[in-house]
DNA sequence: CGCGCACTCCCCATAAATGGGGAAGTGAAA
DNA sequence: TTTCACTTCCCCATTTATGGGGAGTGCGCG
């Protein structure tokens, strides 16, 4: 079943395609909703849901990303997690929850959190109303083909993504990533210029040029995004 | 055959059980070698492979994972890789090459990025010596297995890990954070303040509590954690 | 109803980073 | 062979960050 899909998902050239292919997978698994929702490194957002766009204006709009026991859950965890398994106990949470079910999402739901390179991050998720025996069931046949569904969903997105941005990223010399490795490390000019056995003022010049290279303001932005495009092994 | 490995690992409770799983799974697939190697954000290594000691303490020693053509190309995609389709035409990738095919790694070889939660990575690679089309056949046939197989694995060793470790992983509050984000984003603290609409010592505050929960020495090192730790959605 | 935690504001003095100059040797590429 | 990127070194004045104080509000949780 999963199988096809994802070969299906290797014709998949546009964001609509995708928006196309993820759709009708709430209908091959039979599940009552599904969605992917990706965060790049820079902010970017890509999602796709079967969702009422009410319940979709109202998560937004009241960013419940940052209650979403759901969410919070899977930005700390690496497995996924069935909804049942969550903690629902506090005040927010039962009152987003409740907001939830009234809109539609269903009772029951199966999340994948997914990483990628520079931070990105993805959720996949699908949900319905059934009891819990049949739900669990359901999750417990299906999640091995729902954590590759996830994997081949976010290759694609990347993929995607990739294409369009055409990213440039900059390349920093050895001497410029050792430096703003040091610094990332937490050491100050005088420390990282002595690991590295080169005077401060050796150091601020590689520091600089990172910095122009980077198009960075100032020192903490270099490293931001020198870490964020993966130039620094730390 | 990777299901009953799976379903095998349920029982791993500890870093030698997971080590004579990952060790048996060499057999199993009928490759020369296996290595799973996982980085947490804080640094601290588990790895286990089927590589001579030599080749190991060689690549240890002289730090060959800056060099080494295969993790650099890891770091940035989401996708596996298989070895032949990097670009092994540089000087140093050359040496490298020689260096790891002397030493037995093989000629052959298919590598699975991980990522986990507060920046933890890990690579998953099995390599052996076979011809090209035979190699091609078999990463086309197991490019799936693999990948679950690979999430299987890191999540145990990441089970393991958390239970010895107690990992208390940093919460920023939701102005701490902010606060990250702008300077993460260029601002200099004045900036940062007026785009937070509060007062720059209002803004201090933040940056430092944050620097004290993340353990950073400067604002720098604090927002290179934060980063890393997948506390910034920048 | 406290307790803790998050949020907001302020002062002072010192330490550190930054901006803008300049210079010279090396090695690889064009 | 010339050019260009990388590496290394130095001075000065100014801006910015840091360390160490204190103090008040509001919210949720037991």
């Amino acid at each position: 079943m999963l199988e096809s899909f994802i070969d299906r998902l290797q014709g998949v050239a546009t964001h609509s395609d995708l928006d196309d292919a993820i759709l009708s997978l709430s209908r091959e698994m039979n599940v009552e909703h599904v969605v992917y929702h990706s965060v790049s490194s820079k902010g970017e957002q890509y999602a796709v849901t079967t969702y009422k766009p009410v319940w979709v204006d109202q998560y937004l709009g009241n960013d419940y990303a940052r209650i979403d026991p759901v969410v919070q859950a899977c930005l700390r965890r690496f497995h996924p997690i069935d909804w049942k398994r969550l903690n629902w106990s506090g005040k927010s949470a039962q009152q987003f929850m409740h907001e939830a079910i009234d809109s539609g999402v269903g009772n029951q739901g199966f999340s994948v959190p997914i990483r990628g390179p520079s931070g990105q991050f993805a959720l996949f998720t699908v949900s319905g109303n059934e009891k819990d025996d049949l739900w669990a069931k359901y999750t417990a046949e299906f999640s091995r083909p729902l954590i590759l569904a996830s994997h081949y969903i976010n290759q694609k997105a990347l993929e995607i993504e990739l294409g369009s941005d055409q990213a440039e990223i900059a390349r920093l010399s050895p001497r410029e990533t050792d430096a703003l490795t040091m610094l990332a490390l937490g050491h100050s000019r005088a420390q990282a210029a002595n690991s590295l056995s080169i005077s401060e003022h050796t150091l601020r010049v590689y520091i600089e040029s990172a910095r122009f290279k980077l198009a960075a303001m100032n020192t903490t932005h270099a490293v931001a995004r020198a870490i964020n495009q993966g130039l620094l092994s730390i």
